[in-house]
DNA sequence: CCCTTAATAGTCAGTACGACTATAAAGAGG
DNA sequence: CCTCTTTATAGTCGTACTGACTATTAAGGG
């Protein structure tokens, strides 16, 4: 790195999240409006400038914060996706993309945010066209979402804090957009050491029509081995 | 994004290297040695500021091209690996790198790069103290690589255009630091439809000691399905 | 009281995998 | 020229895992 080249032209460095939930079997990103010009009106992913004395990470996280009102944001999941910066992405100047991903159990009602904009919860599939190349983000970040749950216990951050197999199973459903064998999908989860274990109370009480379920924590294991790979549904080009 | 909170503060953005490859079976990292403050004599990944008209992937590009001196890095595996932008990760201002991991078959020899500083072939597990938080991203890269040897077609971006399943072979073992049972892994790989496909021609014709081996290509497969897993060795914290 | 719904248990054949053993084809050294 | 070493390649075998099912259990709704 030359320091002596600096000053040839500043950069703005924003950090961008995808946030997604799943909100009754169906995949949801967190958009917000935007209040001014370019792509005054639009929809756009929350995001906003990061600070001179925070990281592109501590900038996600206040950002989260801010937009979903959350009071507690330090135990969600947030993940560095990947950085965007195409000179021409933003029309008005330089800017530089840190883009993550989190993921929600039980989202709260997005209340405005702090600024202009108001935020909303969309079906993943109703994303429009969203403003700059927020698109392209959106769908990294679903394919890297949908990636991870193969190789990593990250459905249980999908969650509430206590959960039934059949609400893991539905994460998986949800997020691939694929059908999953019931009894597979448990023999494969519970052989796999320290992604769930049981909580030692009784079952669901929920309105639930069928059986009780019994419930579950998420376990101290982060990475799944074996993987439990998504369908080939033979489509997919290798 | 708020656009009238810029000028707040300017960042530089710059692209750094991690270029990998293998050195008579073991993996050597390419490392440039600082001319100036801060951290002048220290060995550093390769890198520079990203240009006004390009975007990040493009400058890392052309640093790989100026480092090693290769004309044609346009065939050459080049990917993101993530963004640090630790507020103190430089001592002199606010720099955000875009890191890339990139791999190369049989390297050339690093000529001294257009910069001042020299540029060298080491050792990854010599690659001592790096400039910066330089070591972190090289052990990130080296863990990415490893982990996308286990999903994609990755290793054969480590391999001459053509070569031998050894050779493959000594990819996964270099890079993942463990022997592999030779019959096990050759019938995995040639199950796996497009990952490597023969060379029509004939066996190969190098100084090889032992009976000569028959040459392969790179498929047309990029995905690993199923993965090609290293070996548990229990010690891995799951 | 029966039907529906959902959870959970269990079966079974095909496949993949790890650990081996065996054979083939080259060079090295006497 | 023969043998030993080296490396590639072929094949075996038992276990584990997977996908596709069927069966049973425990709730709620009409």
């Amino acid at each position: 790195m030359e320091y002596d080249k600096y000053a040839h032209e500043p950069f703005a460095v924003t950090a961008d999240l995808a946030v997604l939930t799943i909100l009754d079997g169906v995949l949801h990103v967190l958009l917000v409006e935007r209040g001014q010009e370019p792509y005054q009106g639009h929809w756009a992913l929350p995001g906003g400038f990061v600070q001179p004395d925070e990281s592109a990470e501590t900038a996600a996280r206040r950002e989260l914060a801010e937009e979903t009102g959350l009071s507690d944001v330090s135990g969600l999941h947030l993940e560095q996706l990947r950085t965007y910066s195409e000179p021409d992405r933003d029309p008005r100047m330089r800017v530089v993309t840190v883009a993550f991903t989190a993921l929600l159990p039980h989202p709260p009602e997005p209340h405005g945010g702090s600024d202009a904009a108001q935020a909303r919860w969309v079906p993943y599939d109703t994303a429009g066209p969203l403003a700059f190349d927020h698109d392209r983000i959106l769908a990294d970040a679903h394919e890297r979402v949908g990636a991870q749950l193969e190789h990593t216990c990250l459905a249980t951050a999908f969650c509430p804090p206590e959960f039934t197999l059949g609400e893991l199973q539905q994460v998986y459903e949800t997020v691939w957009g694929t059908a999953l064998d019931r009894p597979n999908f448990r023999r494969k989860v519970l052989a796999t050491p320290g992604f769930v274990e049981p909580v030692p109370g009784a079952a669901r009480l929920t309105g639930g029509r069928g059986k009780p379920a019994t419930l579950y924590r998420a376990g101290a294991a982060t990475t799944l081995r074996p993987p439990l790979l998504r369908p080939t549904s033979e489509g997919r080009p290798a």
